[in-house]
RNA sequence: GGGCUCAUAGCUCAGUUGGUUAGAGCGUCACGUUGACAUCGUGAAGGUCAGGGGUUCGAGUCCCUUUGGGCCCACCA
């Protein structure tokens, strides 16, 4: 034998075993006519990004589908990449560029596109080399970027299809503006956050000559963003308020500006909201945008797109917005038309790159009509064609695709995919091409221009699934891999890039991207915060695996994973997947210490012991742990194929820890020692090793090969369940041994006796089967209960001083002359009796229950009849041997 | 305002279509150097399944409701 340590050190496997996979070339999968195609996309990560818990669990749980499928002999491929993140990246690169004193508009487009890329060189692969370590076995080869030409190509087409299709449209609207990052972003990118804000009550006067003296002296608004009232074209209140409504037509005076304006009715004030009259300022709110369309009102931008306020402010011209809140407040309380300031709880959008709060704000953008594209995307959902999992993402799906609104796809950042949108320099004419074109479709006109906007960064990821094998080329592996199979990610990016997905898949391919949709919940911390680098509760998976090694992180984060349900970190945790590791690296040691090398064992393959004409008998015939381990293999191998096909990752992994663990270490390794057919010990080990492969592929790809050097685990078949293997009375008879050998491991711990005392024991099996049993089982019961001897007779009387135990299937005695204490055995005899008279009484009072016997089942009344029957046995039995003590 | 989700042992969580006495890991306690493993083994203690109501012969499981966490969506300034 090999000389194998007793503990398990990642550290001497992990990267050895990772570079040979590498170079075996088994990550790569091609079309092949006689598999099936199993195709993963990943969700590409950020090229800024580095591996973070959500990474570890969501590239494992695409780890473990690939790995699964690739054994059972599927051309399983997952396509790895990494997503070009315009803003983010933009700002990754300003940032070190102002370190070094430069910035993006000193450099200029071109030189800042190229500092961009060089920035992608250096740093871009990081977190595909972070995925490695986590034993990620994506086809490298196929690594897509989104701003690769292939896949800009992609988008590009996709832009021109829609725009000739009049899906795509450019226009005037309010849109999400981060004044920070200096560009639109769409709903999705400025999520809403509660904020306890203000709500701030002006009095807006009436012109002088109108000044009614019974009217007051003008009329009272409510705002959050006083600031805005710079931009104020009207006051609104409801045509139906009866106290507004003989104001309607009449004039204010914007105060601080001094301007005139109107008082006007709109359906869309709400009586009951501040003081029921609304100021109007189109040019920075989306509702009062739609308003002054009703009432042909002119939007006047107050505010510049760096959210300092503009020309237009007056005085306040350069002011930070915020500033500029204060200094209007201020002088309003001292022109005393600050009426009251109310606390006010409300939701504001924020940039969800750097979080700066957004600003409805007017600009000239490129949408995407939407609700055309949501028809299929729907109906693929609602047919049941593409599956959620778990279910209720089916809902919120649903309610976002059935309200969906226009994709603002311009953003006024320069890394990304510029639009392929010219502008005719003669008519203003609007010419849309992948190349540049020659003259302007409109006038003919030959200087064009191009737009200066780059597209979402969401607009190429929405084309993963087909752009990254071939598409728009008409291409073998398209044809082959596509539509995918499963797509596993996080909730959060549901609408920004699963609706999109199914969406853009409908509409360019004509075919769903994906069948599958597993959705994982967020990683947390142990306190139930979400992990993140502000609030420094971050666990980094590298340290981890530095600690405790890449199938631990595994195994450990996909345990406590339940479906969907959010994930509860802390380091401690991580153990589990340590201890396990370990553990079956043991088991390996003992196997492989009792195995003759010479006998070939180790080459003799998995279905010699099925019952096929390819049956080869084992060196010697099979004991009852023997045929009881291959039963319970057998039950564990489709229990835990099914559980995958269900998505439930986290029951496949306790049914295996359960079975390696426990049925096979804890009792099969523990029998073995007493015989055993050494078929069935390698047998059962290496199909675990199959089975755990997907969840730990670093150990058991280790322990494979110590068996005996091979090719890969990973290339190994899938275990087939053998139902002929799967015996129930095997397993009835094994529990009657495992019973017998825990009762006197029970007395023995509860009377104080010492596993070095010696002591026997004697059964008196109830039953033929119990008899059977017991026989089969006696040198097991022997060894692991730690007898001198056993006696099994069904005739055996009570010895005079004895310890006991009563089961339903048998009586135990461990006869112990003179040193026992006899009040100490009375007492522990009684209690165990106490304890099933009152289970007794729990079924009489049942089956004394006239409702219970007249309604329930035929079966159940009759297993509880026989379940008291049973017990009542007991009770008299354990009458007896105590009194006989 | 709408929707989702969670509440089960000291801690972290499992618990399939309602049917034995509700499970696991960690932690606790006792014992243990049987030649795979102390990252281990054997055994034990520990729960009125958040509160209330309902359906049912029977509810941790289904329905209603209250309380307390978490999350998502939503153009009332």
């Amino acid at each position: 034998m090999k000389d194998i340590p007793p503990r398990y050190n990642p550290k001497d496997h992990e990267e050895a075993i990772y570079s040979k996979w590498e170079k075996s070339g088994f990550f790569r999968a091609e079309p092949d006519a006689d598999k099936k195609p199993f195709t993963i996309v990943i969700p590409p990560p950020n090229v800024t990004g580095i591996l973070h818990m959500g990474h570890a669990l969501n590239n494992t749980l695409q780890d473990i589908l690939i790995r699964w499928k690739r054994m059972q002999g599927f051309a399983s491929l997952w396509v790895p990449g990494t997503d070009h993140a315009g803003i983010a990246t933009q700002n990754v690169v300003e940032r070190s560029l102002r370190e070094k004193g430069l910035t993006r508009q000193g450099l200029g487009r071109e030189k800042f596109i190229e500092e961009v890329w060089k920035w992608r060189e250096k740093y871009g692969s990081t977190i595909i080399s972070q995925l490695k370590r986590l034993g990620a076995s994506c086809d490298w080869e196929r690594t897509r970027f989104t701003m690769d030409k292939g896949l800009s190509e992609a988008v590009l087409e996709a832009f021109v299809r829609l725009y000739n299709k009049g899906l795509i449209y450019r226009g005037n609207y309010i849109i999400n503006w981060c004044p920070r990052c200096q560009t639109a972003l769409s709903d999705e990118e400025a999520p809403h956050q509660d904020v306890e804000g203000k709500l701030y009550y002006i009095l807006y006067p009436f012109k002088e000559e109108q000044g009614v003296g019974n009217a007051g002296q003008g009329v009272v608004v409510a705002t959050t963003r006083p600031e805005t009232m710079l931009g104020d074209m009207a006051v609104a209140v409801n045509p139906k308020d009866k106290r507004y409504k003989k104001l309607i037509g009449m004039k204010l005076i914007l105060p601080i500006m001094e301007r005139e304006i109107d008082i006007i009715a709109d359906d869309f004030v709400d009586k009951k909201f501040g003081t029921g009259a609304v100021k109007v300022t189109p040019a920075h709110d989306p509702n009062d945008f739609e308003m002054s369309k009703r009432h042909s009102l002119e939007p006047v931008k107050v505010m510049g797109p760096d959210g300092k306020m503009n020309e237009n402010a007056g005085r306040f011209n350069g002011m930070d917005r915020f500033e500029a809140r204060k200094a209007v407040l201020a002088e309003l309380e001292e022109k005393k038309l600050l009426v009251k300031i109310d606390k006010h709880e409300h939701a504001v959008g924020h940039c969800y790159r750097c979080h700066t709060v957004v600003e409805p704000y007017l600009s000239l953008q490129w949408f995407v009509k939407m609700k055309p594209l949501a028809e299929a995307a729907i109906e693929a959902v609602k047919s049941g064609e593409i599956k959620f999992y778990p279910k209720r993402w089916t809902k919120v799906y649903l309610n976002w695709m059935e309200n969906i609104r226009d994709w603002c796809v311009s953003r006024q950042i320069w890394w990304g995919h510029r639009l392929p949108v010219y502008y005719c320099a003669a008519c203003d004419g609007v010419t849309v091409s992948k190349i540049k074109p020659e003259k302007c479709v409109k006038c003919g006109g030959l200087e064009l221009k191009q737009d200066e906007d780059v597209l979402d960064t969401w607009f190429s990821s929405w084309l993963w699934p087909f752009s990254t094998l071939g598409w728009p080329g008409k291409t073998k592996d398209l044809e082959y891999f596509y539509p995918t199979s499963a797509l596993v990610t996080a909730p959060e990016i549901l609408f920004f890039w699963v609706a999109r997905m199914i969406m853009s898949g409908e509409e360019f391919i004509k075919k769903i991207p994906f069948s599958d949709v597993y959705i994982h919940g967020t990683v947390r911390d142990a306190s139930g915060k979400k992990m993140s680098k502000s609030l420094g509760n971050i666990i980094d998976p590298l340290e981890i695996i530095d600690a405790f090694g890449s199938d631990a992180l595994r195994f450990s984060i996909i345990s406590i994973t339940s479906a969907g349900q959010d994930v509860f970190l802390s380091k401690d945790k991580f153990e589990i997947g340590r201890n396990f590791a370990n553990k079956i690296w043991n088991a390996s040691r003992f196997v492989l210490m009792n195995i003759d090398q010479n006998d070939n064992i180790v080459r003799v393959r998995p279905n010699i012991f099925s019952t096929s004409s390819k049956y080869i008998r084992p060196s010697r015939e099979l004991s009852i742990a023997d045929k009881w381990i291959l039963s319970r293999l057998n039950r564990t191998i489709e229990a835990v194929t099914k559980a995958l096909k269900n998505y439930k990752f986290n029951e496949a992994e306790s049914i295996l820890y359960d079975f390696i663990w426990h049925d096979y270490c804890d009792w099969y390794v523990e029998m073995s020692k007493s015989g055993c057919a050494k078929e069935v010990l390698i047998h059962a080990l290496e199909d675990s090793l199959k089975l755990l492969h997907p969840f730990m592929p670093f150990v058991t790809e280790a322990v494979w090969q110590n068996i005996k050097e091979r090719e890969s685990i990973m290339t190994a078949s899938w275990p087939e369940p053998d139902k002929k293997l799967v015996d129930k009375k095997i397993e009835l008879d094994m529990e009657i041994i495992k019973d017998i050998i825990v009762n006197i491991r029970n007395i023995r711990s509860d009377m104080n006796i010492p596993y070095s005392k010696k002591i026997t024991a004697i059964v008196v099996p109830l039953k033929k089967s119990a008899e059977r049993a017991a026989a089969a089982g006696a040198g097991y019961i022997k060894n692991l209960a730690q007898l001198d001897g056993l006696t099994i007779d069904k005739k055996a009387a009570k010895p005079k001083s004895s310890l006991s135990a009563v089961t339903e299937n048998f009586s135990l005695f461990i006869p112990l002359e003179g040193i026992i204490d006899i009040a100490a055995e009375k007492a522990r005899l009684a209690k165990k009796q106490d304890a099933l008279k009152q289970q007794t009484a729990f079924i009489e009072k049942k089956l004394n229950d006239k409702n219970f016997m007249d309604h329930a089942p035929e079966h159940v009344v009759k297993s509880e009849q026989e379940r008291a029957s049973k017990i009542k046995e007991q009770i008299d039995r354990l009458e007896d041997t105590i009194k006989g003590l």
